[in-house]
DNA sequence: GATGAATGAGGCTTCATTCAT
DNA sequence: CATGAATGAAGCCTCATTCAT
């Protein structure tokens, strides 16, 4: 394969660690433990922490967005299209609890904040559904006259708190619940 | 003078610090001389860091409550006394912006983690006016039929993120907006 | 009183906590919390943590020679001043147990070195009871022809590890015993 | 080579400083200075300084054991075996005179109480010579009918005792003194 | 490429001692 | 005389990173 298993394995360790203990207590030389890996090693594959960690969120990122773009309904009703992107982020960080874990720890430190900027001036590279979404819902009146960044919140701030409480197990996410939230969450930003 | 001038010191430079770069980013060296204090002066009023840290976030706590209860207008309805209770929170953190920077720090940590749960559990000492509202508010038939944690999310989530924008000039929250933002959030968790 | 009240109370405070807890672990605060002072009061009566505990030592010594000295039995035969001063002494640490503990932590740091060998050299300043019995014992051929130091290992080594051993429980003991075991010192020594 | 040299030095390096100086005047930035290695060196082959300190002693512990059981004339009368222990020991100690130190910090401390009570409690995992001679002599009425930590103290007191005056030039231990001594020891014991 | 032992700066905390009140 | 808040050197330990093998 391209990207050797090492890097794999390496990023796959920096997952778990990072997920589950935060970033300053995943030592790289734990990470290189868990990689099977010497600690060296791992400055093979990355220059320094910081990188491994900015690369590994952008990796998570793709993927995500790649699975969102997966089954998106283009051709359908903005709302329609909203729900969908809510509730597949949700099924996604309910199956994969690390990732978000993850993403949260990254999102809540100084990487988090030109990652988020970025985003919000659309610089973020990626094409963004999520994005496209509030710019038709607020040209056609559909939704809110709100910021980008308004509506961004109202969407995906529930979901970040909801998670917590479901990895917490202070909530059962399930899929009747997920439904109602992400109708919720629409009812926030819907005119 | 009551509490000592130093102590207020500690706490402040901490506050500051912590609420810039992060309870790693803000060694307790740093936090003693921009208190203008030795380093072990610091242990004269908190045993440890982590005392430190809490103590600063039951202080934090306390004002914000204190704040909130003031005009708090209880025996008016519940839609008015949500909407004056996230105006008033946005409000306040507006004002004190390293408030919330702290305040969220703390929550993205293991130290908010038991907090959280205490909460939602109704175990937090306090009386919980938002708790109150959730309780009410259910029962009355106003409000969805969540559990308080999809509630809470609903309400608070997209506040927090809101702040977040804010405080990094993604988005100005001025009156206006801060209105039209709490109606939106009702428009979440109302039936 | 001569020596003051706060004198007193800051080497009762020091003799506690040092035979409970180690020099190291008997800081000078707690020190002064215990005997009812403010730190700084102790340097008033003492230049150092050093000179506190050098003076410690040598208020005990001379106390328990006194309390040797009290029924010493000076006219009669060597054995019998001999099985005196070696029960009188396990009496006395038994009664004082933190005042053995004490003289141990002293013995065996370096103050206690030099300590040793001003006693072995016969400097001591007191008169030396015991010194004296070893010197007259060898000279009337009553003792084994040893080095004072070796009398001394002899006859006050086993009582230490005694002492130690009844402290923590190891062993009780009373009347009978402590006569047993004075005897059996007694037969180490005589020719 | 089988363990590292470093690993080697570094027990070296604590054991000459500990036994010079004390656990609490010996740093770990100066044992690692004298091992040669940096500071945080130390902590790839021990945990801590609790821990280097134990292996430590069970290493020199295994040594004198081990030297101890070399030439023991097991078949031989018992106090043939106790004269040839205490001697033994002794002349290990006077070549050793550094391990004599480390281990008398180390049964003067809170490690070695736990020690002291496993072995007058027969837990100590080691066969135990010594301890084997005290129940084999009291049983054949040899020995006096003591407490087995009474007979301790009878037979290593006075050489505990002695070593330090004979590390110190207090006195000078050789061949023809030893020899009494230990019959000295035995005179102490024997019914 | 890979290893992993070694480094040493930097973090938290303790405590003997000082000094302004 | 007495106070006790303040000091800051020194102690133990962690961990990102380097480099000889």
């Amino acid at each position: 394969m391209k990207t050797s298993d090492k890097r794999r394995d390496i990023m796959q360790a920096a997952l778990e660690l990072i997920a589950e203990q935060g970033f300053h207590r995943a030592p790289m030389a734990e990470i290189a433990e868990k990689a099977g890996v010497a600690a060296g090693t791992i400055y093979r594959y990355f220059e320094s922490k910081d990188v491994l960690i900015t690369k590994l969120h952008r990796e998570l990122e793709d993927k995500i967005m790649a699975v969102l773009q997966e089954g998106y309904p283009s051709g359908r009703p903005l709302r329609e299209r909203f729900l969908y992107l809510i509730r597949e982020l949700l099924r996604y960080f309910i199956t994969n609890p690390l990732h978000f874990r993850y993403m949260e720890q990254y999102f809540n430190s100084p990487y988090g904040i030109s990652m988020h900027r970025d985003r919000l001036l659309g610089k973020s590279g990626n094409q963004d559904i999520l994005m496209d979404i509030f710019d038709q819902g607020i040209e056609q009146q559909v939704l809110k006259e709100f910021p980008k960044a308004v509506l961004f919140s109202l969407a995906f701030g529930p979901m970040i708190f909801l998670m917590r409480d479901h990895i917490f197990d202070f909530i059962v996410l399930d899929e009747a619940l997920i439904k109602q939230i992400t109708e919720a969450c629409w009812d926030a930003i819907k005119r």
